[in-house]
DNA sequence: ACTTGACTTAGAGCATGCTCCAAGACAGAT
DNA sequence: ATCTGTCTTGGAGCATGCTCTAAGTCAAGT
């Protein structure tokens, strides 16, 4: 379990050392397909899936045997990706935003737009859904204070 | 356009006056399903859905041409169903709960039991979201600051 | 009588977002 | 050398919740 040297990516749990890249990034730890889902909360399959269906940045690193790597920056933008999807929008939009950021600056306006129409409508939705549950919780006043009235009576007519 | 003297149910629309019900339901006013849907805000096709999965507490009046009758009774339910469904209880949970309503009185505490934890599960999805939101909202202010620097530099690029 | 329009039904189809499968590659352990 | 475990791929399958279609009924208007 040591840190076998390589020209290309080892497996990346395998490896003390970063290893040399020919790609963009620096040298940082990488991880498993399994490790990444760990720590994001998603399934593997998910993970793959959410890659095949353009909404990573880039394709994701691959060691020397066509595992994938996913380094600090896959994770950030994944918790981001997270945010976005448990906020409802949907995958066709993410898939936008995406293409926005990895077009490059210039369109920062753009996303800015994305963002805050997106916010707009989840603020919409929560004030919905809490008005909502109100008329739930209106419904379980009425239950309890049934259920209330009711165990009174059998404390009545268990006492007296 | 007035009312039509029938044994049976003639077309809600056209009625002036309740006709005379064989059913368990006091004489009120009746919608079509068209009517029914505008007031709900759901479409016919949903409330035909909704009744032939068992949402409802028993099967709508009909005309004696065969057209639902909608009641008042039937629209407060759907309000309900609306409420629930708005709010993320699944179609099966939902048609748990109008089983237990169907089925009479005695069963208010599971009546209850099944609100309040789906109670708690929105008010978590809502704590839930409502995080990812502020997630969002750093994002947005992290564009706004951007856009505001260079909206400053711009200005002074075009004033000086 | 005929047209129009709203309704009926069973059942098919669809959008979303995963979720899983089958066949195969590969690294490390025995 | 072979076994084990984790990964790879393309593509199929599935759960949810509608949404729509086709063929037909019916009542009212002309």
């Amino acid at each position: 379990m040591t840190a076998t040297p390589s020209a290309t990516l080892a497996h990346p749990s395998t490896l003390a050392h970063p290893p040399t890249l020919t790609g963009p990034r620096p040298a940082a730890a990488r991880l498993t397909i399994a490790e990444a889902a760990e720590r994001t909360g998603l399934t593997t399959h998910t993970l793959r899936y959410y890659e095949r269906d353009g909404l990573m940045l880039r394709a994701v690193e691959r060691t020397s045997s066509g595992h994938r790597a996913y380094g600090e920056g896959d994770l950030v933008w994944i918790t981001l990706l997270t945010c976005l999807r448990a906020t409802g929008m949907p995958i066709r939009e993410v898939k936008v935003y995406a293409e926005l950021v990895r077009s490059g600056e210039g369109n920062e306006l753009a996303r800015l737009d994305l963002l805050q129409s997106h916010r707009a409508r989840v603020l919409a939705q929560l004030a919905e859904v809490t008005s909502h549950l109100g008329a739930i919780d209106n419904k379980i006043g009425v239950y309890t204070a049934k259920l209330e009235a009711a165990g009174l009576d059998f404390e009545r007519a268990a006492t007296g």
